[in-house]
DNA sequence: CTGTATCCTAGCGGATACTG
DNA sequence: CAGTATCCGCTAGGATACAG
């Protein structure tokens, strides 16, 4: 039995649910972004202070993006906006874990 | 207790293991390779037949990443290429197809 | 059958400076 | 504190044509 209907057509693609948050998760800071906030909730300069490389542009980048997914949610709180994980990405973040876990295991052997 | 150190370094974030199958698991049409093969090994026309809207370059691209990261073996057979899952290919895939099914189950509400 | 060569576009990722 | 405005380079993705 297939999992997959063979040929895969173009429409096949646009109607498969899974190709946006595999998009996500392959964006350079979204992962990451998700493990910290799965820790707690966090203000905006705090993720700023917290992750060192991270340009304020691409951390609101990313924040809307994840938002727009309905994986993280964004709340004014006093005098901080406040992110924090919907049930939505607390229930996606073991999956996440679990690929991070994958690659630590199977050492790479590219170049 | 924490998964991560916090602050998280650009030194961090380059030593982590996980960040190379985040980057292929987010290129398009990897994850639909690596399930297509985790049918049964295929030739490269036969794989160009297969996806409608895969155009033989960047089949080739697709190919040439997930061979170089240890997800696909690319053997020449008799008249043609045979591409097939390698073991750690194989161990890969149940935790595409989790995310996959994940993504089925939680209906998108972007946009 | 299995690619390569060329050329093009869009978007990610980032540096830097400015704003209410 | 929480962003925006500009500008810029790189590369993923693709169209089209050619090659051994």
């Amino acid at each position: 039995m297939s999992l997959l209907p063979l040929p895969v057509t173009s429409a096949d693609r646009e109607s498969c649910e899974a190709t946006y948050v595999l998009r996500r998760v392959g964006e350079k800071w979204s992962v990451l972004i998700l493990v910290i906030l799965g820790e707690g909730p966090m203000g905006f300069n705090e993720l700023d202070r917290t992750v060192e490389g991270l340009s304020r542009r691409i951390l609101t980048r990313t924040l809307r993006g994840l938002e727009s997914d309905g994986l993280i949610s964004r709340t004014p709180a006093a005098d901080r906006m406040e992110y924090a994980l919907t049930d939505s990405g607390q229930s996606l973040l073991p999956l996440i874990v679990a690929l991070g876990e994958w690659a630590i295991e199977h050492a790479r052997h590219r170049r």
